[in-house]
RNA sequence: GGUGGAGUGGCCGAGAGGCGAGGCAACGGACUGCAAAUCCGUCUACACGGGUUCAAAUCCCGUCUCCACCUCCA
């Protein structure tokens, strides 16, 4: 399992050894504390994270929760676990049903039209697929089911007001606040609000009547309790059960969905009798003038809008950069100097690249899996890999070694656990056809101009070698003079 | 009212009792015809007031400011 310590030549990354076995810690929600993973079953593991109600465009705060487990799944298959990662799609609920109204479309339609906008914004940022991504709509039998369970055991009820509604009972569950640490009675009940047949103000609904009056007919569903629909918070429970069993490892998530969401969906899992999550992991927000995205206009923050004025790859960048667990404060200045710096070790593995050629992805640096085994410290993992990249740039100067492979290996390792590994064909894929005979073409014309160049400092004629140089740079074209000759970039 | 989180150098961002995180920017040096890139070096900070300790950004007490959740918002 120990990978590190291949590298002796690197002096920040030397090779280490552990005083005892190499241990993955997390930073568990409901323990408020960071400890040692272990898996239900020995290597497996089970994730659940919950995805997004599609009713509007991502922005880039909806993206960090995906990219963030994105690297948890990537480090844990690079720990050698078989990982099952279920990541589910809320496809029907009001904000779906209010907006499509407004827009003059079927419910469906919306939802449908903003999963995709969704599926492409993760395509963008390099989030690998779940292993399944059931969508709420294809489950409801089994969150009726889950419901008639609750009902059975005591745990829920049909409205006394003849609305259809079921709710969670939440005074028949003693433990109910257990996983924020909240007493109910401390719960500020929700404000004057329509009791609507319930016994308790806190209690949720797992089942929503169908209201003929303002509810499309194609947005209710049979049950034993009348036509209606799921409740947010069973659907999540019926679908995690459903795919990853009664008990499975982690439940993850954005922090705002501690309370109520994940709060219902382990009163109800475990009223229901299942065992649920055994971590609980939050990521933290990207805030956008100190506050939450979602009250920013966010117009300008939806995931294509940003990737009009960065790459993509850059802003996978400077999300993994900062700790999950950590606020960002998002800026487009901070988002460049991020880039800024990824292209520093971009620019290394191409000129490693130019001179021993492709290499694979190798071995990570001790420094890395330490700092990612605790509680995915991304950031002094990105640290380590600027060690190497250090070490690799002062190896360029002598050519060819194995020094220098092993570097430019160990490189593509770390970021390809980030997800940012350049020379992983996603981004190379990115640029279409036509780019790519523009590419051929600007890179004939440009080697004409230094063929020149070449030619005007040979002869010590650096005034005519010096304006070509310009002439390429008022172009956007930059020169860079190696052992290798002249390269250029954009 | 209840429950959490945050305040770090010019900027972004880690850390969480001692052992210079890292990056960006800037400046100096090496290299270069000059640049660029790269390498070496410089810039030593933790909201405020007390306290504990040989030692506090880190622990304790208090204060200020900000954010989130308690509304079906990642």
């Amino acid at each position: 399992m120990l990978r590190g310590g291949l590298l002796p030549h690197l002096r920040r990354c030397p090779a280490r050894r552990y005083d005892g076995p190499v241990t993955l810690r997390l930073y568990d929600t409901a323990t408020r504390e960071t400890r040692d993973f272990v898996p239900l079953e020995a290597g497996k593991v089970g994730i659940y994270l919950c995805g997004l109600t599609v009713q509007s465009e991502p922005h880039v705060g909806h993206v960090r929760s995906a990219v963030n487990f994105d690297v948890l799944r990537r480090w844990l298959v690079a720990r050698g676990y078989d990982v099952t990662f279920i990541r589910n799609i809320t496809d029907i609920d009001d904000k779906i049903l209010i907006k499509s109204a407004e827009q003059g479309r079927p419910w469906y339609n919306l939802a449908y039209a903003m999963r995709r906008e969704l599926d492409a914004a993760y395509d963008a940022l390099n989030v690998e697929p779940p292993t399944y991504e059931p969508a709420a709509t294809g489950h409801v039998p089994e969150m009726i089911e889950l419901i008639t369970r609750l009902i059975t055991r005591g745990h829920a009820y049909v409205a006394e007001d003849g609305s259809g509604d079921v709710y969670f009972d939440v005074r028949s569950w003693p433990s109910y606040g257990e996983l924020t640490h909240q007493r109910i009675d401390d719960m500020e009940a929700a404000a004057d609000a329509d009791p609507r047949g319930k016994r308790d103000p806190r209690d949720f609904a797992l089942w929503k009547g169908w209201k003929k009056e303002t509810e499309p007919e194609t947005a209710a569903w049979p049950s034993p309790w009348g036509p209606g629909r799921p409740g947010w918070h069973i659907e999540c429970s019926a679908m995690a059960l459903k795919y990853l069993g009664g008990t499975f490892d982690i439940h993850g998530g954005g922090v705002d969905l501690r309370f109520p969401h994940h709060e219902n969906e382990q009163a109800q899992s475990h009223a229901a009798g299942f065992g649920f999550a055994s971590y609980w992991m939050h990521n933290a927000w990207i805030t956008t003038a100190g506050e939450k995205m979602s009250k920013s206009l966010g117009n300008s923050l939806v995931v294509p809008s940003v990737l009009e004025r960065v790459r993509a790859i850059d802003l996978r960048f400077y999300m993994v950069a900062a700790h999950y667990r950590s606020h960002v404060e998002f800026s487009f200045e901070a988002l460049e100097e991020a880039a800024a710096g990824f292209a520093r070790i971009e620019s290394f593995l191409a000129r490693a690249a130019s001179v021993v050629g492709t290499v694979e992805p190798g071995t990570y640096c001790a420094e890395f899996e330490v700092a990612m085994d605790d509680d995915l410290g991304t950031p002094a993992a990105v640290a380590a890999v600027y060690d190497v990249v250090r070490e690799g740039n002062k190896l360029l100067a002598t050519g060819d070694s194995p020094a220098l492979r092993g570097a430019a290996s160990s490189v593509r390792a770390m970021l390809a656990v980030l997800g940012v590994d350049p020379f992983d064909p996603h981004w190379q894929g990115a640029s279409s056809r036509s780019e790519a005979k523009l590419t051929a073409a600007v890179d004939s014309l440009v080697s004409v101009l230094l063929e020149q160049r070449s030619a005007a400092r040979a002869a010590k004629d650096f005034a005519t070698a010096d304006a070509i140089r310009d002439q390429l740079k008022a172009a956007g074209i930059e020169l860079e003079d190696t052992p290798q000759g002249p390269t250029w970039s954009l």
